[in-house]
DNA sequence: ACCAGCGCTGACTACGTTGTCATGCAACGT
DNA sequence: ACGTTGCATGACAACGTAGTCAGCGCTGGT
């Protein structure tokens, strides 16, 4: 089968335009194209619009196989992501992919199974042998496996979850925002505010606890044990069962929305009243948390934000994005708590402050 | 800056070892490393080994953009995927790349935003640029935008969103599913079966809306008017304020489990108890809906058994996948209705057919 | 009048891989 | 002894782009 063109009549070619083909057209040489299309300086007014045209009428669109091939960059990222459709990383996925393509980068995606320790590295191999500028570890969970990295390529993380890796999410809201949820309970007058984790492996869950744990400390109160779940209704409502023999419980947060609902089950079948008796708070917003029976009080995460910063350092890094590098945004403090009706004073303080009412 | 090995001392080289590096060890031609990189034949037992090792020993990786240059294939498929963390959007995504993988294609991802048009076509031309072999629309919203594509990358679609592109899933679950949630609830003895669906610019709603119809139409019942939601808790519940006046509905199918918590605290707040007087069914089976009060009755949708048999036809098309397609697994009927304690017979039959106890 | 500098353009080459073709060698049948 | 066949290997070209460098015409300073 000859890919070159048949000599005579028609070239019915099947080969995409180059920029020789391009070339050709505008009568100039191929170096000119390159120029053009990269917007260098050194070409003509005249000479730049024509090549345009010429482009546009053979639907030129630079191969980005060869341009690679010499420059040695991709523009491309990989991302290792959990592969779970839970609503915290397929949030942070999205956000990620948008602010990516936005500095003109792509993304390749590859996705972890929970459990399967080595999951990780093969994705960072898959990655690595696809090509990529840079990896960003976006899957939460550590399974303790190190991983074996290529020096050429840089290796990033959003929530510290890999040691080798550079954490593009330092300041993120995560702890910070588990703090709030836990002053406002303790502002309510409750003494003490139990917790119910996510799991140990997960560095969200780890931020949260710490969040929790400062929000008592500031004050001088020692927090009971945590409660560690697994992020599914199923956990915080098996949570609840254990927690709530304890008469002094009057308020708990939970790390996740899910886990707020099952304990929120848990209360109700135990005869206790959500927010009368005991106050929940949940964590991510869903939006099914504000249909929960009550409303559910929780925190809203900022995860468009927190990326663009973290991606502004990973993009100083590769040494300026290609198609002109946005500065990371000012740090936006917006709210972040939503209360709703899901937490209330203490029994014994009912009369001392009054609940919010949301609607 | 010289790329060039300087001529004296440790070749101190930045570049990655490319096949050449590794010939030159392995005392072979640059062409015999290529052969048994990419498992040719003709080449001796003993040559594959000695190139395997040298290999090895240089961290040799293939570059993918020469081969992508001189192939002009790139191993790797575009996805335009709904930017929203919804469930079943991003358990489909994750299925998508899951089998992509196992075929050795990667996947580039482009996000699109719900309610502006064109973002279709923007994520279209972005992977173009990317250099893909072929693009698949996964995003489930049908602006009626039609895209325009590059006649050399063939345009795929999951769930027949866009009239340019081949459907993979021709046959999936989304209508067959909803039939037989709608079918338990006539079974149960219920009259007619009420139907809030998601909007009607999602294809999948419109399968479900599908599915609900023929189900009536099976048995010779005239549906009643379908009522849209979009999704959210917030929409089930308004629904359901709407829908209740009606005192004739005994049961509801809902599109998706979201709205059907919202429609079941619509029925509460009615003083509707479900599913005593009124049964409720959802669709997706997110975790939380077995913590739902009552635990919900819901379909569990099989993304991964049918993207793996859509993609086969992807890779069939493509011409064979690089490392070995794997045929398309029987269609294994597992059962998709999950029932749970938000569907009983009508108030009128309860003693005819007593309810199950699933706990 | 001459050269230096600037703006603009093109020729040539390298990038790392695969495709094509040629070649060397051994085994085999005549 | 000879051609034929098949395996094993290498030489060489090509893919489409960007980097390097040379060269053009023009301007301005000496």
């Amino acid at each position: 089968m000859p890919l070159t063109t048949p000599p005579g009549g028609t070239p019915a070619r099947r080969r995409p335009p180059g920029m020789t083909d391009v070339a050709r057209l505008a009568g100039v040489s191929q170096k000119t194209v390159s120029r053009v299309v990269n917007n260098e300086r050194y070409v003509s007014a005249e000479v730049r619009e024509k090549v345009r045209s010429a482009a546009r009428e053979l639907g030129f669109r630079p191969n980005t196989a060869a341009r690679a091939l010499i420059t040695g960059r991709f523009g491309r990222i990989g991302v290792v992501a959990l592969g779970t459709a839970l609503w915290g990383p397929a949030s942070l996925q999205v956000a990620l992919e948008r602010a990516t393509r936005a500095a003109g980068i792509a993304v390749v995606v590859a996705h972890t199974v929970e459990g399967e320790p080595d999951s990780v590295g093969e994705a960072v191999e898959w990655l690595l042998d696809q090509g990529v500028d840079a990896i960003i570890i976006a899957d939460p969970v550590d399974e303790g496996v190190e991983v074996r990295s290529d020096p050429a390529v840089p290796l990033y993380s959003l929530g510290r979850s890999v040691p080798e890796a550079e954490n593009l999410l330092a300041g993120a809201s995560n702890a910070e925002s588990m703090r709030e949820a836990v002053e406002h309970l303790l502002d309510l007058g409750h003494e003490r505010v139990w917790h119910i984790a996510g799991p140990a492996t997960w560095y969200p869950a780890c931020d949260r606890v710490e969040g929790w744990r400062a929000a008592h400390e500031a004050r001088g109160i020692e927090p009971p044990p945590p409660v560690e779940g697994d992020w599914t209704p199923a956990s915080g409502y098996a949570a609840g069962q254990r927690i709530l023999r304890d008469p002094a419980v009057t308020a708990v947060a939970c790390a996740n929305d899910d886990m707020a609902l099952g304990f929120i089950r848990a209360c109700t079948e135990a005869g206790l009243a959500v927010p009368d008796r005991v106050s929940v708070t949940g964590f991510d917003d869903i939006p099914a948390a504000a249909y929960f029976t009550p409303p559910l009080t929780t925190v809203c995460q900022r995860f468009e934000a927190d990326v663009i910063r973290g991606l502004g350092i990973l993009l100083r890094r590769l040494g300026g994005a290609p198609t002109g590098a946005p500065e990371p945004p000012p740090h936006t403090d917006t709210p972040r708590l939503v209360v709703r009706r899901s937490t209330a004073p203490p029994a014994n303080r009912r009369n001392e402050a009054p609940g919010k009412d949301a609607r």
